[in-house]
DNA sequence: AAACCATATCAACAGTTATTTATATATTTA
DNA sequence: TAAATATATAAATAACTGTTGATATGGTTT
């Protein structure tokens, strides 16, 4: 008996959660600013030049799915990356991105 | 002079474009389904139950991110997954969302 | 308590998307 | 050509989402 590389009845519901999560320029430019250390709201609105109530609708977007974590202190709400396999797997996404969106102005 | 992580100005327009795609389970079940060989509209759309517009519909927006390509053959029109690397992509997103996402119900 | 800062939430708007039903296009066969 | 089949497209609707500007919440300092 043969294991079946994919099982039709299988439930993506995570996956696809997880996939809509990263669907956002700005989401996937706020995940790659945390990839070294932890940063406050303010810092990654001033990082990346998006209002702070933007930010913060995203970053409960993040929160959602479990990619970032929360920690107050002080006046202070620091973020960080929920996983360290994180970069490595968006590294990979955006490796096939790039493989398979290079078609798109070639003609 | 250090490789910088991350590169703030980086243009993730691609990245969220491929995850866009990914984003609903209707489409991950088709990508899945066409894993192991190329199927036709009809025998995907039997195989996961969906109508066949529903499915053309879907298979409209895999290939605006060229993760599917298309050959007609007589009356039949036979979709395979582009890209050798896509399943194993998918595996390891499932695999982070798997992770992440098991915290979601325990309570 | 008051003033100040950091962050979250709210309301509103415009744009997008998944789904259904109906119809059009294209290929094969009789 | 006509009928049958395979697929794509169109129209319509409901639900969702990114962004902005205004406001609320909560912590800190004086």
């Amino acid at each position: 008996m043969s294991k079946p590389v994919c099982n039709l009845q299988e439930n993506f519901t995570d996956a696809a959660f997880l996939a809509k999560a990263l669907s956002d320029v700005n989401r996937l430019r706020i995940l790659c600013c945390l990839g070294r250390k932890e940063k406050s709201v303010n810092q990654i609105a001033g990082a990346l030049e998006l209002s702070q109530p933007l930010v913060s609708h995203h970053l409960k977007e993040l929160r959602r799915v479990f990619l970032v974590k929360v920690e107050r202190r002080g006046p202070f709400i620091f973020y960080t990356l929920a996983d360290q396999k994180i970069p490595a797997v968006m590294k990979a996404f955006s490796a096939l991105a790039e493989t398979l969106l290079s078609q798109k102005q070639s003609f």
